[in-house]
RNA sequence: GGGCCUGUAGCUCAGCUAGGUAGAGCAUCUGACUUUUAAUCAGGUGGUCAAGGGUUCGAAUCCCUUCAGGCCCGCCA
């Protein structure tokens, strides 16, 4: 039985019925990112590159709804912020100072991490869409079938007609927010209106003067781009929902074919430590973004359908997670898998956006990484610690890049999401208030005794801690317990061979030689 | 009030878009190596595919009903 990623069913579909297929994906950044808006863009370019894959030219367009009004003061704004509600975020001061406007401050983070994962779209920002005169006809349009309009609008949602139904909106030049417009008044390009400030005015339909409503902006971004294909969120996906309205006022208002829509589930955000519950902390889309590698990040939104809602477990998960995406990065590489796995493996074929690597990436495990990112204060000294105990003479540019980002991952999770089991601190010195016994004494003198000559690997090591343990009236166990309890302040940790051995061995036999006195 | 999605092993999920003996990872258990600890390898346990009915030679898969969970729309008409 042959079975097929989602992807690559909907690439099919759309090679199938388009000659030019454009996928259309987007964000209105009036507040802070979701990890859900994430969601959109992946799908968005993994259909994008999936139907690159069959052959066709095809192109990915990211809608940034700059144009749209502030809605509300939210709480994370300043007081002062009351005053700019109603007016399009594109005209509204940043609140850092630091970009362009608010939109841009809110989009920018969401930018750079669209670009990290890959995903290759043109941006385009609705605002300027509108100056440079974009939406005209389409704003002409829906001003001479006004009353068809409401009448979908009726059917679709089944409300009661809105005589009052504006599709345009005016921005008021005096007050700067949007309006209602005087119907009457409208003889393309100009509209007038009565805002309530006390302004009466024109606006000009091919300028920046006002807007369309979502209801009929969306369908006229579709007309004007010949979208062939877009992902959203369930919340459009409703019945009566802007999909259902959009699809019937592209048909019978614009004349044109709605296209194919990708509905995706919304992603929550599970697992969070319990540190941060009690701080009454959560998750926010840019704390997944910062501590989840990218390509992983990439790879969970697309081993799972669209439909299906995504737990993100900020937890230990995201630990299983980076390393099932390694695993399956070498099943690809190895070239043979189960048919169970098939799925997952084309996950990560696609997660790579037809740019996967010619050979089997320098893969260092992820757990690994947890530990030596405790060790190493700085990614140079993370590299000397890996020096020891990897090869690391072959690995390329790229290997080193996505090892940073990863290490830079790992911190973040540490920072702020990992549960308390996989931290540990190697103390400069042996910890404050720790109390030896004349045994463990007398071990950790043997102990130095066997370390000086040895070989400092993994297995040695390990075999001579065993051993020494085992001589000693502490036992193999205590004496596993007290070299984490010199080392580390704990009883527990990771495991003690390839632990040390990833450390300076001078630095540790020195800690030994502390212990013992 | 309306609608969508989900329900398969302890957990995360494949398998549903070709109807044909139920799968993977993690967890757990056992054994490699005289090294029990958060980076080894090999094997094992583990499921009435939510429930019921229907179509069929044959259903996790298609149809109907029910139950459970999650979410959305009704606040931008």
């Amino acid at each position: 039985m042959i079975t097929m990623h989602w992807a690559d069913v909907i690439a099919k579909e759309v090679a199938d019925t388009c000659d030019h297929p454009l996928i259309a994906t987007g964000i209105s950044p009036t507040g802070i990112i979701h990890v859900g808006s994430l969601r959109e863009a992946i799908t968005g370019e993994s259909v994008r590159s999936a139907v690159e894959g069959l052959g066709k030219d095809v192109r990915l367009i990211y809608l940034i709804d700059s144009f749209d009004p502030l809605r509300k003061r939210y709480d994370f704004l300043p007081p002062e912020y009351e005053q700019y509600v109603g007016m399009p975020i594109s005209r509204i001061p940043c609140p850092c100072g630091k970009h362009k406007n608010y939109a841009h401050h809110f989009v920018q983070p969401f930018l750079d991490a669209v670009d990290s994962l890959g995903v290759k779209c043109e941006i385009i920002w609705t605002h300027e869409l509108y100056e440079e005169g974009k939406f005209a006809e389409a704003i002409d349009m829906t001003f001479k079938k006004r009353q068809q309009i409401i009448q979908i609008l009726h059917e679709v949602s089944g409300k009661e007609a809105n005589p009052d139904y504006a599709p345009y909106n005016p921005v008021c030049e005096k007050c700067g927010r949007f309006t209602h417009p005087i119907f009457d008044t409208y003889e393309f390009p100009y509209v007038e209106y009565q805002c309530t400030c006390g302004h009466h005015g024109k606006a000009d339909v091919r300028k920046g003067d006002g807007k369309l409503t979502w209801r009929c902006e969306w369908p006229a971004k579709w007309m004007i781009f010949g979208t062939s294909a877009e992902p959203f969120g369930k919340d459009h996906a409703a019945a009566g929902g802007s999909y259902d309205t959009g699809k019937r006022v592209a048909a019978e208002i614009y004349g044109i074919k709605p296209p194919m829509p990708i509905p995706y589930e919304f992603v929550q955000l599970k697992g969070v430590g319990q540190m941060h519950k009690s701080l009454g902390c959560s998750v926010t889309g840019l704390d997944a973004i910062n501590m989840t590698p990218p390509e992983v990040l990439n790879y969970l939104f697309l081993r799972v359908n669209p439909s299906k809602a995504i737990d993100y477990d900020s937890g230990l998960g995201i630990l299983d997670m980076a390393d099932e995406y390694d695993r399956m990065e070498r099943l690809y590489f190895a070239g043979e898998h189960t048919e169970a796995e098939d799925n997952s493996v084309r996950a990560y074929e696609i997660a790579q956006h037809n740019h996967v690597p010619k050979q089997l990436p320098l893969q260092i495990p992820y757990r690994h990484l947890v530990n030596v990112a405790q060790m190493a204060p700085d990614f140079d000294c993370v590299l000397q610690v890996l020096d020891r105990t990897e090869d690391m003479s072959k690995a390329t540019d790229e290997d080193m890049k996505r090892l940073e980002r990863r290490v830079n991952c790992v911190r973040y999770w540490l920072n702020g999401f990992a549960p308390d089991m996989v931290k540990f601190m190697v103390y400069p010195t042996i910890p404050p208030g720790l109390e030896l016994t004349m045994n463990d004494k007398i071990f950790f003198k043997e102990l130095v005794n066997r370390m000086n000559d040895c070989n400092w690997d993994s297995k040695t090591i390990s075999n001579i801690i065993s051993e020494t343990g085992k001589a000693s009236p502490l036992g193999a166990k205590g004496a596993f317990k007290m070299i984490y309890s010199v080392l580390i302040g704990k009883t527990a940790g990771p495991r003690l061979g390839p632990f040390l051995a990833s450390m300076d061995k001078l630095f540790v036999i020195n800690r030994f030689v502390q212990a013992a006195s």
